[in-house]
DNA sequence: GTCCGACCGTA
DNA sequence: TTACGGTCGGACG
């Protein structure tokens, strides 16, 4: 080795152990062995040596070679026996991987460097140096810390992952000292993860500061009593001598009696077969293409290199005996999965399509069996930050927390849990109170870290932008983490992604969803805190039975991620994901935590109301009926109504008892019966009283004085949101009576509220889907729909039409969206099967269209068994093909309807997610608090109002752009006032 | 105590 | 004739 030549050195066990951790998993395709970390070596060292034969790069290998660590029982332990010893073992898939990459290593035709007693940081150290003495540049393949007190002008060191080279500057970047003075900062910062003791209470910034000062460590401990921190001052002194053993510890040993001398690291010619033969046993399909390239060798032609997996010395922990856990093909561990999606993801792993991949990975899961017992129970800070850093290592992490309330804006935290892989899953208990105790519940339990600990530790991890976080239904967590003043991203939801998968093929909970994929039925929460009276609050679980119950939950849900995240891919629904469903997560979240404003006074002064006009009802109900029964009771009622007093029944329900429908009621009512009216009435009253004024004050928020609902974003089948606790989607508009609730929706003083609504958006999707000219023209033109229908349909001029004629057009109109029968339309209406059928055929007569997208729509949901709406979001309907014709006929019906509603619901969706972006833009303060599927209510500053009313219509008649130019324009009428009622 | 059907409020 | 959630009564255990 002379001058001008350069070596390379790359620190292999380090890698293996980075790459392991920051790469995706990777199995084997054939056989699921664990290959992942090979896989980034193999990449790596191809680089690594293509760059080496392209000379417009400055700094190209002349030698190269690859040390490992042989094992731990080096001449540390002597000095100190701690040294490494807590050390855990290494994850079962990686075991294997320790001799693949030494075959690996030959397999590029590179020297494989290690040696009995000596870490591979040693043999580093003595290659570098004897290296430098020659002359020659070195560039260490690594990012240890350990290894930067060997950097000079001569050699530096290149971290793989991050592309970046590490010189002198860097260092002192990085740790605020020069390479030289590495070791003495070590030595008094100490490490945690190979057991350097160091001295407490010193740090990377401390101790550069104090080197800083006093030059160099034996100084330091010289003149510790110079120091003015008291606490500071005692450590050192007393810590000194475990400073000194550190620094033996930190040093590398540049003297290492090495077997192999540097001349032997001549880079040698490519052995084209020898390195493909590898590759192909790996499977490493894009990697054999390359080198095929590369060395002008016909990949065919090579035969796989048989494979030896061998027993590795390389210990990484005290009490490991590798030997004896030798992995064998086809017994690799086979919870290993290639990450899709993860910020960290790889470009790919050369599986063939996106749905062989999804295939792959289910068989992996499934073959992953659940071990309650192998949960850990995390109970100091230590370990939660172990824990920590490997979630941040990964870059993917699923967590669930458990609380004493499903109210996400009341809940306290009692305890968290986090899973890194499948099987591998934590608990962190944090509020668990113990179950007897005084009259305030019993105390905290022991060895909790305290609340406050344990979020300021999450954090950093919980909003780093690398690491993805993952749990089951995310909007609660985050409304949860909110409150403790976490922003959590960036995120995935298992619960939305299968609903986007999956929409009408049942329920998307968790227990479902584990039982349907995992085939495996997890503790019930039933089971831990009890029913009905007996029942206790999370926090009165034993630690012991919450691990067991939240960490499975926690791994459950990192392996439904594994398992469905690649299916959207291959279905092609990552853009309804990721643009419908992910980003709505944060704009619902926080529309649930602003709440609304309810007027007590007012529900209350209405319940008053309500009462006494419901008991006046009651008494003349008692005297029509003759007798006192139970108003309430349809069952009773129909007994009075068609049994005692005879009326002429109508229907009966399918229990067998009368019909007492509102529609049958007032149809009595009509024939000049008093008692069905009074029925009626009543009904409404009390309905209006028991649902809305009695109910909405108990949702009333004490801490915020506000009406917090809840929006479920998975379920329904069409993509529309629910709202529930309390049900804001179905506040009384229809009667003037029910109305009178909305005045009870109030701003704020100084405030307004908007409301924004779409007109008539389902027909004109449905103008737009069906293609309907007359439809499209109608809405380009402005004029009213239902009115220009009857005229289509009956031959009435617009102009002074007969209200009945506008109103029956009118129902036809929604009948088409809701899949029109004739039974249906005829019920609606109140006419004749035989008349309403022949409405039906005059209707699909002038707009043929529509009767073509009714055929075409249900073809398609036969052929697939789902429907699509304009965006691509999918509604499933299993019992299209059902041999029951009432089952398929629903079927059909809502089949027809889906694509229509659910197209709807995604342009407001759209909408909802551009709308804070186009406020903040504008300047404007206002504040989206609810959604009623087709309007947006929200509150804001008086003086805002005229700013903010343009602003809101834009996005939401823009809302279905650029993806989709509708051939209808959207309208959307807009209105502020002091209450609901009036901006309405 | 839990579940289901009837009924009815919304879009 | 589509999509929901809440309240009540009544039957079940």
């Amino acid at each position: 080795m002379k001058k001008g030549d350069h070596l390379f050195l790359v620190d292999g066990s380090g890698y293996i152990f980075r790459a392991y951790h920051a790469l995706p998993p990777l199995t084997r395709k054939s056989d699921g062995l664990p290959v992942g970390a090979v896989s980034g070596f193999c990449n790596m060292l191809w680089k690594l040596l293509r760059e080496a034969r392209d000379t417009s790069v400055r700094d190209t290998p002349t030698h190269f070679a690859v040390i490992f660590d042989y094992s731990s029982h080096t001449f540390r332990k002597q000095i100190y026996p701690e040294y490494k010893a807590n050390r855990s073992a290494p994850p079962e898939d990686l075991i294997p991987q320790f001799g693949l990459i030494r075959q690996a290593t030959k397999a590029f035709n590179l020297p494989c460097i290690e040696k009995e007693g000596f870490e591979a940081d040693d043999l580093i150290a003595t290659y570098a140096r004897m290296a430098e003495e020659a002359g020659a540049e070195v560039t260490i393949i690594s990012s240890d810390k350990d290894l930067m007190q060997l950097v000079t002008p001569n050699v530096s060191m290149y971290d793989s992952m991050k592309d970046k080279q590490i010189g002198i500057p860097d260092v002192i970047e990085k740790w605020g000292v020069p390479p030289e003075k590495m070791i003495d900062l070590q030595a008094l910062t100490g490490d945690s993860t190979d057991n350097v003791p160091g001295i407490p209470g010193i740090g990377p910034k401390t101790a550069a500061q104090l080197l800083e000062e006093f030059g160099d460590l034996d100084q330091l401990l010289a003149r510790a009593g110079e120091i003015k921190q008291q606490k500071r001052r005692e450590n050192i002194l007393q810590y000194a001598e475990q400073a000194r053993i550190s620094r033996q510890l930190v040093t590398l040993k540049k003297d290492t009696p090495i077997d192999v001398g540097i001349e032997d690291f001549s880079l040698e010619p490519q052995d084209g077969r020898k390195l493909i033969a590898f590759l192909k046993t790996m499977e490493f399909n894009s990697l054999i293409k390359r080198a095929a390239e590369a060395t002008g060798v016909d990949a065919s032609a090579i035969q796989p290199a048989p494979l030896k997996i061998e027993a590795v010395a390389e210990a990484h922990g005290p009490d490991v005996d590798i030997a004896s856990a030798p992995a064998t093909i086809g017994e690799a561990s086979p919870a290993i999965n290639l990450a899709v999606g993860s910020p960290k993801q790889s470009a790919s792993n050369g599986a063939a399509t996106p749905a062989d991949l999804a295939k792959s990975r289910t068989d992996e899961i499934l073959a992953a069996k659940f071990d309650r017992s192998a949960y850990a129970t995390i109970r100091d800070m230590a370990t939660l930050q172990v824990w920590i850093d490997e979630a941040m290592a990964s870059g993917i992490v699923a967590f669930d927390t458990e609380t004493n309330s499903a109210d996400p804006m009341q809940a306290e935290v009692v305890g968290l849990s986090l899973a890194t892989r499948p099987g591998r899953a934590a608990y962190i208990p944090i509020n668990h109170k113990s179950g007897d105790g005084d009259l305030l519940g019993g105390g905290l339990v022991e060895h909790q870290i305290p609340e406050q600990d344990v979020f300021r530790l999450l954090k950093p991890l919980l909003e780093d932008r690398s690491v993805l976080k993952i749990a089951h239904s995310m909007k609660y967590e985050w409304l949860v983490m909110h409150r403790h003043g976490i922003d959590l991203h960036p995120v995935d939801d298992t619960m939305l992604i299968s609903y986007v998968l999956d929409a009408g093929e049942g329920s998307h909970g968790m227990d479902s969803l584990c039982d349907r994929w995992l085939g495996h039925t997890p503790l019930a929460y039933k089971d831990l805190i009890g029913s009905g009276k007996s029942s206790v609050t999370f926090d009165k679980v034993a630690i012991e039975r919450a691990t067991e119950y939240a960490a499975e939950d926690a791994d459950i849900t990192l392996r439904l991620w594994r398992l469905l995240k690649p299916r959207l891919v291959a279905d092609g629904l990552v853009s309804v994901y990721e643009r419908l469903e992910r980003p709505l997560i944060p704009v619902l979240a926080r529309m649930e935590e602003r709440g609304i404003s309810v007027d007590r006074q007012i529900l209350s002064r209405l319940s008053g109301d309500l009462a006494q006009s419901a008991a006046a009802i009651e008494e003349e109900i008692y005297q029509l009926a003759g007798e006192k029964i139970n108003i309430g009771s349809p069952k009773q009622m129909g007994d009075i109504l068609f049994g005692k007093m005879g009326l002429p029944g109508g229907s009966k329900t399918k229990t067998g008892q009368w019909s007492t429908s509102a529609q049958l009621l007032e149809d009595l009512a009509a024939e000049g019966h008093e008692l069905p009216r009074k029925i009626v009435d009543w009904r409404q009253l009390t309905k209006l009283k028991s649902t809305y004024t009695d109910a909405l004050p108990g949702y009333i928020n004490p801490r915020t004085k506000r009406v917090h609902t809840s929006y479920a974003m998975a379920a329904t089948s069409t993509g529309r949101l629910s709202s529930s606790e309390p049900n804001l989607q179905n506040i009384p508009v229809r009667t003037s009576e029910g109305r009178k609730i909305r005045t009870a929706f109030i701003a704020e003083p100084g405030n307004k509220l908007i409301s924004a609504d779409y007109s008539q958006i389902e027909l004109r999707v449905l103008a737009h889907v069906a293609e309907i000219p007359q439809l499209t023209q109608a809405f380009a033109d402005g004029i009213d729909i239902h009115a220009m229908t009857a005229s289509e349909m009956f031959g009435v001029p617009v102009k002074d039409m007969p209200s009945e004629v506008r109103r029956r057009a009118k129902a036809i109109n929604f009948g088409i969206i809701y899949g029109i029968s004739a039974f249906g339309l005829a019920n609606q209406l109140s006419i004749p099967r035989e008349e309403a059928g022949q409405y039906i055929r005059t209707y699909f007569d002038r707009f043929p269209g529509i009767r073509d997208y009714m055929e075409s729509t249900k073809a398609f949901a036969r052929q697939h068994g789902y429907v699509e709406t304009i965006f691509g979001r999918r509604a499933h309907y299993p019992e299209i093909r059902s041999s029951n014709p009432q089952h398929r006929a629903f079927s059909e019906r809502a089949a027809i309807n889906a694509p229509i509603q659910g197209s709807a619901a995604d342009i407001i969706r759209r909408a909802m997610v551009r709308m804070e972006p186009a406020l903040n833009e504008a300047k404007l303060s206002a504040r989206m608090l609810l959604q009623v599927h087709d309007e947006l209510i929200f509150e804001t500053s008086e003086v805002e109002v005229e700013a903010t009313i343009p602003v809101i219509q834009d996005v939401m008649q823009n809302a279905a752009m650029p993806a989709i130019s509708l051939a209808v324009p959207l309208q959307v009428d807009a209105r502020a006032a002091n209450n609901w009622e009036e901006a309405h």
